[in-house]
DNA sequence: CGGGCAGTTGAGAATGGTCAATTTTAGTGG
DNA sequence: CCACTAAAATTGACCATTCTCAACTGCCCG
């Protein structure tokens, strides 16, 4: 198996926050963002504290096993979340989107690596300036407990899929998830552009990349989706929820 | 498949704690309890509000879907987390052991259902009682964040298992890690207790029931391991290891 | 125009699943 | 304590979904 782990070097574009131009106030993933339902004071707070950090396609946001210096907002773009076997099988634990937090755990090394899968723009916090504003805001701490809440039921829900699922339910459940988690965002749509390639696909539903391109050809030919330039659109939205729902 | 779900009975023993017989002081999983940590007083203010929980084997704790209304210590026994496709294919989430905390994620319903697989003792809190205490003791928030982070990297673990593991090296690592969860009790042992059945090995790992009988007699005739009744005996760690390092 | 990469498709192999029979274990009542 | 029954576990033969290996297509970018 090919694995492309991308540059390690350090990210291009590192600025602090100029309230002026791109502030927390101005953000567009505010408010499905941990930093939702924080108070004006806390937001000021927190973005002094804050860098916004991009990443071109392909580099490494952080590797698995790293100490974590830092957390991330992401404010644009699309990351794959793996984790490696010495061997080199690769599992992708998921994709992180427009919103998502990395980090949420606070644990001191990431498990996983986090590799940009497009243009990123994120926001960064250190280490230790993040701990302690947590330390003082127990609501931002609540905040990030019920992410981590339901991070869990999103891993139940892809070991479910893993372990039970056939191949075109793995196929049909991942394009309606992704679906639902751009609607968050704001862009909902029966056309849901794929930031990933299949091989990431693959190592994320527990296939090879073969398979998942024959389920993809399958559904379009069934006229279940229409597989388009970088997306897939959904025309069977029932035919997909009864796969999906095994 | 056939699933039985056990009995939905009103569990049978509730209880108070006495301080005397079997306060918190005296908890024989309390240092690896998310209780672990709390300052005395806390402890007291806690086992105020805790119930004692016993549960017969095959009953069901709480199910998949339903409010969470309480959550649970485990003391002793061990109990599986299940969810259940529509279709009745089944996963086995994962298994609480004596020091778990069930409804960790703090959730309006639990993602799981929870089942006695023998004898089990829990602490039980109210929802209402519970979510006062940890608003109040911003120290137990970050140990139940902890615990929760720990409880994400174990499903990343599970999902890199049954997405890219082979029949022997999910049984291999599924021997090894349940050895490790018993050494963390104080049960640290080259034989190793299997609570669970067949079925639920199977549902963990994402195979059927022949497959995992077949990749454990195949470990037993390589001398990997010797089957014992209501366990087995690690004979080969390197192995093991080995097997589950992929 | 051509090289390289991502994706698709096909043929054959293999891992793990299905179905069925058998053995072992555990539970129950005499 | 043992006989009997039911449930759990094991084993075998066969099958199918998915994997492997390979060839091919189309597209992007120099």
């Amino acid at each position: 198996m090919l694995v492309d782990t991308g540059s390690r070097d350090v990210p291009a574009h590192i600025c602090h926050h100029r309230r002026s131009e791109d502030g927390c106030a101005d953000c567009k993933v505010r408010l499905i963002s941990v930093c939702a339902g924080l108070a004006l004071a806390e937001l000021e707070e927190l973005e002094a504290l804050s860098q916004h950090l991009t990443l071109d396609k392909g580099h490494t946001l952080f590797g698995q096993g790293e100490p974590a210096n830092a957390v991330y907002n992401v404010i644009a773009g699309a990351l794959r979340l793996t984790r490696l076997l010495p061997d080199g099988r690769r599992q992708v634990m998921g994709f992180a989107l427009p919103g998502d937090f990395l980090g949420l755990a606070l644990r001191e090394c990431f498990s996983v690596s986090a590799e940009a899968l497009g243009p990123v723009r994120t926001c960064r916090f250190g280490r230790q300036d993040f701990a302690a504003v947590v330390e003082a805001k127990p609501h931002l701490l609540r905040s990030l407990h019920a992410r981590a809440g339901y991070e869990l039921t999103l891993a139940e829900d892809q070991m479910l899929l893993l372990g039970r699922r056939t191949a075109e339910e793995k196929v049909a459940a991942f394009l309606l998830s992704l679906r639902d988690r751009f609607a968050r965002t704001g862009h909902l749509s029966v056309t849901v552009e794929l930031p990933m390639g299949r091989q990431d696909m693959a190592d994320h539903l527990g296939l090879t990349i073969e398979t998942v391109s024959r389920m993809l050809s399958r559904l379009d030919r069934a006229r279940t989706i229409l597989l388009v330039p970088g997306g897939v659109r959904l025309l069977d939205m029932d035919r997909l929820e009864q796969l999906a729902a095994g």
